[in-house]
DNA sequence: ATAATTAATCGTAATTTTACGATTGATATG
DNA sequence: CATATCAATCGTAAAATTACGATTAATTAT
């Protein structure tokens, strides 16, 4: 029989690939990365502080917030009825090798075109 | 009454905000990271050859340089019937600059929760 | 216990992304 | 010229993303 089987092997990528990919996923919007910066920038990390800060709907947020969340770059531990969110350093630091490394493909390259 | 100014998105995020989600975003698929690998590390940058080595159809391939070349991190010249692209290896320094900062604010940071 | 507060989730709509096959336009080659 | 080749574009469909208001769950305060 003709197998047109659907494609999308998960060889097709390396997993590398997929993880730079999926940190820079998480990193494609601006709101993300302004939620990143304010997280950087001052200790109150309550998500209200953030809702305020950033200037988008709640729910909205919530998302962007869940989104960092799936990538583990940011973790949230409930105080009360708010919740403080914080960096995850050791997300970071493996998010920041990997990408850095990616970035320095250049220093070995020589000219193409 | 507590009025909530209505920020425009406009000015929502900043210009440096934008231009980081941009970047990352266009790194932000497994196909366009493996094609920026393979223009880093052959010299060989026709189209057909990476839609070759990437194994997704021509004009979904396309798309995808497409969406590279709008961030400006490729070029691509006209040679006889094919195309050859390649780093734009100024566009590619802006892009490690701009996101090696970003990625370094984890340095002046205390810790948080 | 009741009310208020906070953040997650639900439901939904608009937009964007991703993928493919088919077609088109450009350039070689016979 | 006719034809083959290559890559962009078109048309389209499925899936994902982004945004919002409304609701819910959990906790705190009255």
């Amino acid at each position: 029989m003709k197998t047109k089987l659907k494609t999308t092997p998960e060889n097709r990528f390396t997993e590398e690939q997929n993880q730079i990919a999926l940190f820079a996923k998480a990193l494609g919007h601006p709101a993300r990365v302004k939620i990143l910066q304010y997280l950087f920038e001052t200790k109150s990390c309550v998500c209200g502080d953030i809702v305020d800060e950033i200037g988008l709907a709640q729910s909205t947020i919530s998302q962007h917030l869940k989104e960092l969340k799936k990538t583990g770059l940011i973790q949230g531990t409930v105080e009360g009825t708010s919740v403080c969110y914080c960096i995850n350093n050791e997300s970071w630091t493996k998010m920041k090798d990997l990408l850095v490394e990616f970035f320095d493909q250049d220093l070995i390259k020589t000219d193409c075109c």
